[in-house]
DNA sequence: CCATTACATACCTAAATGGACATATATCCC
DNA sequence: GGGATATATGTCCATTTAGGTATGTAATGG
């Protein structure tokens, strides 16, 4: 069970991602969608289920696969603690500024 | 110019990146933060400023970093692709739905 | 039962890379 | 200048791994 981020760093596994961002998908269907052979694609998908990433459901011969939140939960996590630094116009010289209150800006820098 | 996702995959510049979160600091600093080499941390810093994820500035013999929010901000708008997937309680079932609006669910499955 | 469809696994290989050590460069101080 | 300090770069290596091909397995239909 690999790290969030380490499994969001390969571009194929993202693209299977955004495939299934409006539902279930097959396999055969996000074949399709990549430029991938099916043993890649079927591959990719069992990293992405050890790691909690998607689940799936068998039907019939298919295999549904399906975003499951909760791991990409912990990366988005990870993120917030910087929302800051793009929410804010925040420029290094405030980061220095934070990071010692106790000495007021001078006038003349 | 790597895409964000593969740097943010290596635990060790996650944790430089944490080491910076409130505020530039020195290299030196980083290394005491860290259990990696001099080399080593001068390396991953390398990489983060060439992904545009740090910003350096030098002041005198050292060389401040400090975070540079706009290509983390690039992973955390893939990622609130996927917030519905957990700020809701959404079960497949709700998402094979989702899939096929013009079908009300059925009494009986 | 047999062919077909749908998917998974085994195995291999080329490529990428994290980290270490040695060394180069730059700044500061005496 | 010259030594000390702060950081960067060069080089090497062991490890990881994405993706392909070949093959195995499970479900469906006649």
């Amino acid at each position: 069970m690999a790290d969030v981020f380490q499994i969001l760093a390969v571009p194929s596994r993202r693209h299977l991602l955004e495939a299934l961002r409006d539902g279930e998908r097959s396999v055969g269907d996000l074949v399709h969608r990549t430029r991938l052979s099916q043993p890649s694609v079927s591959k990719q998908l069992r990293i992405l289920r050890d790691s909690g990433v998607v689940a799936l459901r068998a039907a019939g011969r298919q295999h549904l696969y399906s975003i499951r939140g909760r791991s990409l939960r912990e990366a988005s996590e990870w993120l917030s603690y910087y929302e800051r630094f793009w929410q804010e116009g925040l420029s290094r010289m405030d980061e220095a500024l934070r990071r010692e209150p106790r000495s007021r800006p001078r006038r003349n820098g």
